[in-house]
DNA sequence: CGCCATACCTTAAACGATTAAGTTCACCGG
DNA sequence: CCGGTGAACTTAATCGTTTAAGGTATGGCG
């Protein structure tokens, strides 16, 4: 198919190694020989091939993608992730491989050979993910893996106490005595540090917590009751922070058929933000996660870390800000 | 690393061509030594490798995604897509590789070696795609590619124009006479299907019709705006057809801030399904495009595909059926 | 003039798999 | 008894690249 190092070192009268060492800058060839070489192979177009250079060293040049089967599933928040890890890999000789799902069997050995693997949002009810990370590849997490898990190479994280903290704050500025918590999971460290954040937040202010704990396959009819019960306390819950991918509107619309909705003055805030908060209406003050930005840095610091000569002795840890931003009036 | 075909050669005492034909099936070993390689290799933990198979037999085993740079953003849709694919490939030998978007400059040469190419929703507007098509790569598209590309091996699509009819009966059995359709682009084949079979179809009842064109990232106060001029027209517009993905919503909310929501009894339908529709309040009626499904049948398409010895004459097409999940009383 | 170091290049081996082309040996028919 | 045949292997070449080891001028220096 496409021009080989033999090729070209047939087209230029030398030997292949030549070649390899000129446009590989490895000392060895003349600064002239190297030069002409480098005309050639853009005259002929050569790319190296990547099978070739893999089976040499041993490397792949691709890194894994890896998510929790019950992740993703009707998330815009994945969808960002995933634009991010590949506009990361874009420029570079990296390239992103999907990974199946192992989450019940946990089957990582079957998993074809990379050079890396990044692992979007460790689930702790994901076997897959921590076989993974005790596999010893090197392993970038976005976000933090269950401290039961064996330590990644390096995490990116969010600020998720100052985000929360920021959005009791908001809460609060808008009226709010108590506002409460609606999570939609618990198996993220993300989700996890968010509650613990909240109960801090609550033990500080002298406000007693009120958690309210839905999965997303509930039915509104459940949720609704939930939400009344809470509402409807001797200390009623007169705010709320909805921790959970694109479940804010949801909590929204049920809100409003009981006359609590943000329009009526209640606040909310949604601990994900995203294109459905902005043209919410009302507009629904959001936490800016950066998804995006995510899997960009993601991207970056598995390449930074493939290399280094040798693994780090801590997991590097990045942790992004995650800003509030404040919407209606 | 793992253990290679040498190393099982020397374990057995014989060479390593004869495990390699034991393993894989071919003639020139007995059934006796085929049995023992096929024991050793479940004993040593044998894994061909990738790399080593890939060279030789000149196929990467790697099937590239690719999707327009403007797709994707914050969408359901490609979400469930991608986890289609990644499930669609996860019993096979072969692994989706995303490929980063080439839609400015269509540089598709510097994309890594792939044995076949999975391209989402080819938008009209995407340089890159129309190269990849170009190119010769197997290719099999979700969702077709606009007329002017170079043929796919493969397409799987929706039943748009069936949709579309359902969608406007139902819009018309809940009261309306003159429903109207929402478009959000028109880079996209199922878009321009969905405008066509739209207009035959105003065009069989004598209705009028009435096309209102936004794009995402337009205001809700000129979203509005354009809503009230076909809303109070002449013969006004009294129902409508939203085909876009995440944004019936978005248009429902506005909606309801005039008086014309489907709670008020102005019938809404949704072009794409999600769990937004289902848990919106009240919920919204959706085409179920099944995009999971689309991502699944585009993988086995494609593994079809490569095992054929040759092209096909005309490309593949598999029409999925995209039926209409009525929602609300 | 002779010797050694150096620059620059070639040769060859290696990565791990597949496969065409040889090799060995038993067996069968004439 | 001998040539031919086929089964069951082995040998070796190959895919494209990298790199250690080997070779050959050339120049400097004693």
């Amino acid at each position: 198919m496409g021009t080989t190092l033999k090729d070209l070192a047939g087209h230029l009268g030398i030997s292949a190694a030549a070649v390899s060492m000129a446009l590989n800058g490895k000392p060895g060839v003349s600064e002239q020989t190297r030069e002409e070489v480098r005309r050639a192979a853009e005259e002929l177009g050569y790319r190296p091939n990547r099978t070739g250079q893999a089976l040499r060293l041993s490397r792949t040049n691709t890194i894994g993608v890896y998510f929790p089967s019950t992740v993703m599933e009707y998330s815009l928040y994945f969808a960002e992730i995933m634009r991010g890890i590949v506009a990361g890999f874009a420029d570079t000789e990296l390239s992103p491989l999907l990974l199946p799902s192992a989450g019940r069997t946990g089957q990582v050995r079957d998993f074809p050979e990379v050079d890396g693997v990044v692992v979007v949002e460790p689930h702790s009810d994901d076997l897959g993910m921590f076989e993974l990370l005790r596999s010893g590849r090197p392993t970038v997490c976005i976000d933090p893996p269950p401290p039961s898990a064996a330590a990644p190479w390096g995490v990116v994280e969010a600020d998720a106490p100052s985000a929360t903290r920021d959005s009791l704050r908001h809460i609060v500025s808008r009226g709010a005595a108590r506002p409460g918590l609606l999570t939609i999971e618990t198996v993220s460290e993300w989700s996890r540090t968010i509650e613990a954040s909240y109960r801090e937040w609550c033990s500080e202010h002298r406000v007693e917590p009120a958690v309210i704990a839905i999965s997303a396959r509930q039915s509104n009819e459940e949720i609704l009751e939930l939400l009344e019960r809470e509402l409807g306390a001797d200390v009623p819950c007169d705010g709320l922070f909805v921790a959970g991918d694109a479940v804010a509107p949801r909590i929204a619309g049920l809100l409003r058929t009981i006359g609590r909705s943000p329009e009526d003055g209640f606040p909310l805030v949604s601990g994900v933000d995203s294109t459905m908060m902005e043209f919410h209406t009302p507009p629904i003050t959001a936490i800016d996660l950066n998804p995006y930005g995510y899997g960009m840095q993601a991207a970056r610091m598995m390449g930074a870390l493939l290399l280094e000569p040798n693994r780090p002795g801590e997991p590097r840890i990045e942790r992004l800000p995650a800003p509030l931003v404040v919407r209606g009036t």
